[in-house]
DNA sequence: TCATAACAGTTGTTATAATAACTAATTTAC
DNA sequence: GTAAATTAGTTATTATAACAACTGTTATGA
């Protein structure tokens, strides 16, 4: 029996299809949806608390926010995205005022970024939004039960490294 | 101590940042990367096995397989994504020539999709890929655990409903 | 029955994802 | 020491995500 990825699991629950490999299961489709549904939350509380964020602009503000004045390469390379993308999502942290460019001194092909006072701000102003989703969306789960899906959820991303 | 949605793990393991509620952790982050690695990897075999489709074409057209001859609401509520969607990935797989649309008959709002003999085709064409997508991606990884990792994920889900 | 609400789908807009192709700066190798 | 390769970032293109606004169809209710 497997679980395809793509089909409808009939409230949460995969489908049984046919005898088949039990190894192969519908993981990107389980893991798709509730990313979704996570990635919307975030929209939508961010909205309700007026913050004009995206949910990638924030990740990349608080990217910047912890790393304090990284390359765009290193921003992409901690994000998960690619240079392009991290081009485009600054330019609008930019048009927003947020965030600073600067060229490297030593490296004249690196960009510094660093979060001004508005960018400092707005991370404050969105960073308990944050937080309270992640707490809301780890109820009724365990400190052991995180553990384990955080081994299981990398033990994926390995597998396809 | 907290983990946080959008920053770096150094190498999978969440950073420690500050003495706080154990529960708020950055699941939105862990699952995005999975996520994303997914996709691409399915991406890049399906082009490897010259098989023109992305993967939201994929998702879309085995939800037409599985339900044979689904509305495009009912495609949208199955593949978690909305109607706009919906209608636009639709309109790339009729310009590829793999599926109808026909109005309904009782109620003309409604239209009912279908693979033709192509969309057959390929689906059959690109199912043995996503298999082995999906038994690659579960690899050290056992039943037992498949079960806990879906019960989390889909607690995770109905947390934020 | 006729106005209104609800429903199914489309179109327009902005943002992100991925790739390719490009400029400019720096390193490397001969 | 200079040509070639590498690196950092940008721009262009196509597809998807989410939302708003729209058309056309069906159902509801006074």
């Amino acid at each position: 029996m497997y679980y395809y990825w793509g089909g409808n699991l009939d409230d949460c629950y995969p489908i049984l299809m046919e005898p088949m490999d039990q190894n192969a299961k519908a993981i990107g489709y389980l893991i798709d949806r509730t990313q979704k549904r996570l990635k919307l939350s975030l929209t939508h509380r961010l909205q309700a608390a007026n913050i004009d964020l995206t949910v990638e602009q924030w990740v990349v503000l608080d990217c910047i926010h912890s790393q304090g004045k990284p390359t765009q390469n290193q921003i992409a390379d901690l994000t998960f995205k690619d240079a392009p993308n991290i081009s485009r999502i600054l330019g609008h942290l930019v048009a927003k005022k947020l965030i600073v460019r600067e060229t490297d001194e030593k490296d004249r092909r690196r960009t510094n970024i660093s979060l001004n006072e508005k960018g400092v701000a707005l991370f404050a102003q969105a960073f308990p939004v944050v937080q309270a989703l992640r707490e809301e969306s780890w109820q009724h789960l365990n400190q052991k039960e995180y553990q384990t899906f955080v081994r299981i959820l990398n033990q994926v991303f390995e597998n396809l490294s």
